[in-house]
RNA sequence: GGCCCGGUGGUCAAGCGGUUAAGACACCGCCCUUUCACGGCGGUAACACGGGUUCGAUUCCCGUCCGGGUCACCA
């Protein structure tokens, strides 16, 4: 008369090992009193995911504000989903926003730490382990129905209007015998191992998430399923044995696992674990006409990390933005110590927002703007060059012929008490830069309606009398002041305003026109650097080709 | 449908028994200014609804409605 010891036996013939065994080689780890011990475990099934790498910064922030550690484990334990080099991009993509793990995998080809192996599908003797004894103490069971005989009994619950699910007494094979489980798999069958839950409906279980509060629900009486058919742990069983022999201390996951947590404890209980604590972190959603959902990553191009290097966002500027939703209070903290590096920033999960935030393209860009008007030229140039030669060869090739000339062109209005902020990303910047080169420079701006043609016209020409190259901004203004009179304009804009029925109008409206000859555009940024960065003879023939332009529309 | 969680301006959000209900983004206006940008000042705009409890509820309780999550041999 086979015993559980004998099922278990049985069914784990090639497991020799004890959990006791594990226990010892990874021992409690020597952490800081206090240090937090976190962890991101994605699963390969495709690029990195802005949620992803939002949860993995809140991880990575956590522990080391305790200073614990955060590790990367792979849960790569459904091949069916699995993609080519998915692991490795999402590596990548971490190490690319500054998150580089202090263990597991911390690069593409990277593995570091005792605590390994940190691929599940490594794992795999390390589960059976655990399962066999569970099964030995008759806390799990093999279960042998097929899909068709579950989706029956799925019918027939919901005909009856009860809860749907594999428990009490639809668990059918929780019923059957040490000694009539043993011939079905003597005969060959297929079967998954499930755990003989110990729960039930009627009692309700309180815990306290770090970042919900307190949460009740009622205890699992499910018999989940631990190994698939193939062996290979669920997610379920693979959390609670991993982040107990990692010793993870603080779970911070999607909230998408809220309602399995009562699985998760029943989990680490009856394994003989002590339950981590869990934090669980709203998605970053998106606005669906009205209504809102998660970021998709079938609907949302700005769901894959991806995309922020194609628009060309600094990695800075992303995870600023991320720390503005996690953390109510990090704005603030910002504008005190603009400086700061983040990870100086006192997080909270506590903090952190309970409802999920819509994601919001202008906020980035406002954060955005700012991270990038605090970078000098030179930080600017290498970044716009990197992103053009991924992104838009034509665009590189004007930007590397001459490098001097190009960070001129971000030196512009730079590095003083008021840095400009027009640049968002560095797609922004094909356009920014297009009048600096004669194979983009286009009129693309009207003259002011106030002035007509043939003034244009004459005041090119006299600016171009008396167009020097060499005078700095101040001389510049003054130039263009000294044409005013000649013409019938005011110098002093604030005269203009107190009698503009005196003037065809002012200084400003003169250097507009310089500004649309020169530039194309009504609005640059100085216009006196621009012109000496373009050089004498390109100024002089767009001062001229204007002037001709407007002399014939007269 | 069951079980969870949540609803403060368009968005992100402070506040959590008595507040003129902060701030940021976006939007509008003014100022500064050779244009733009920056900056400064100001403005439009919110406690989902209905019942309680209370001297007093945005804050506490209940209900309704709405939104989200989850109910797999996927994570």
């Amino acid at each position: 008369m086979p015993s559980y010891e004998g099922l278990a036996e049985l069914m784990f013939p090639d497991v020799g090992l004890t959990p006791e065994h594990f226990e010892n080689i990874y021992p409690p780890r020597q952490a800081k009193e206090g240090g937090r011990i976190t962890r991101i475990a994605p699963s390969p099934t495709g690029y990195l995911h802005l949620g992803v790498l939002f949860t993995a910064m809140i991880n990575k922030i956590t522990a080391r504000a305790t200073q614990g550690v955060f590790y990367f484990r792979l849960e790569d334990t459904d091949k069916k989903r699995e993609v080519e080099g998915g692991a490795e991009d999402i590596l990548r993509g971490l190490n690319a926003y500054g998150i580089r793990p202090e263990e597991g995998f911390v690069a593409p080809d990277e593995i570091v730490g005792d605590y390994g192996p940190y691929r599940q599908s490594e794992r795999a003797e390390i589960y059976h382990v655990y399962a066999k004894s569970l099964v030995a103490q008759g806390l799990a069971y093999p279960c042998f129905c097929s899909e068709e005989g579950r989706q029956t009994a799925r019918s027939e619950q919901e005909r009856q209007k009860v809860r749907t699910g594999y428990y009490g007494e639809f668990a059918l094979c929780r019923r059957l015998t040490p000694q009539q489980a043993s011939e079905c798999i003597n005969q060959g069958e297929s079967y998954v191992v499930r755990l003989r839950s110990q729960g039930s409906e009627q009692n309700r279980i309180v815990f306290d998430d770090l970042i919900k509060g307190k949460i009740e629900m009622p205890e699992n009486d499910e018999d989940l399923v631990l190994l698939k058919s193939d062996g290979i742990p669920t997610y379920h069983f693979a959390h609670a044995i991993d982040d107990h022999l990692m010793r993870t201390t603080h779970v911070i996951r999607g909230d998408e696992w809220i309602s399995s947590v009562p699985k998760h404890i029943q989990l680490f209980k009856t394994l003989g674990f002590r339950p981590p604590k869990y934090a669980h972190v709203s998605p970053i959603m998106k606005d669906d006409g009205g209504g809102k959902r998660k970021l998709s990553k079938r609907k949302d191009p700005e769901a894959a990390v991806h995309y922020y290097a194609e628009q060309g966002y600094p990695a800075d500027s992303v995870m600023e933005y991320l720390m503005t939703i996690a953390s109510s209070d990090f704005e603030d903290w910002r504008r005190r110590s603009p400086k700061s590096p983040r990870s100086e920033f006192p997080f909270n999960l506590k903090k952190m927002s309970v409802s999920g935030a819509l994601f919001d393209i202008d906020k980035l860009n406002d954060v955005s703007k700012t991270v990038i008007s605090g970078m000098d030229a030179e930080q600017v140039t290498q970044a716009v060059l990197e992103w053009a030669k991924e992104y838009s060869p034509e665009f590189y090739t004007l930007m590397n012929r001459d490098y001097e000339y190009t960070k001129g062109i971000f030196s512009v209005d730079r590095g003083g008490p008021k840095p400009r902020k027009d640049i968002a990303k560095w797609s922004d910047t094909p356009d920014y830069t297009a009048y600096f080169f004669d194979e983009t420079y286009a009129i693309t701006d009207e003259l002011p309606e106030n002035i007509n043609p043939r003034d244009g016209a004459e005041i090119l020409d006299k600016y171009t009398l008396v167009y020097d190259a060499e005078q700095d901004k101040q001389q510049w203004f003054e130039t263009i002041k000294a044409i005013c009179p000649q013409v019938g304009f005011c110098p002093e804009v604030k005269e203009y305003k107190k009698n503009p029925e005196g003037y065809k109008g002012h200084a400003g409206d003169v250097s507009t026109i310089i500004r649309i000859a020169v530039t194309g555009r009504r609005n640059t940024p100085d216009l006196c650097g621009i012109m000496r960065l373009l050089g004498k003879e390109r100024v002089l023939k767009r001062l001229q080709d204007f002037g001709y332009n407007l002399s014939n529309r007269i």
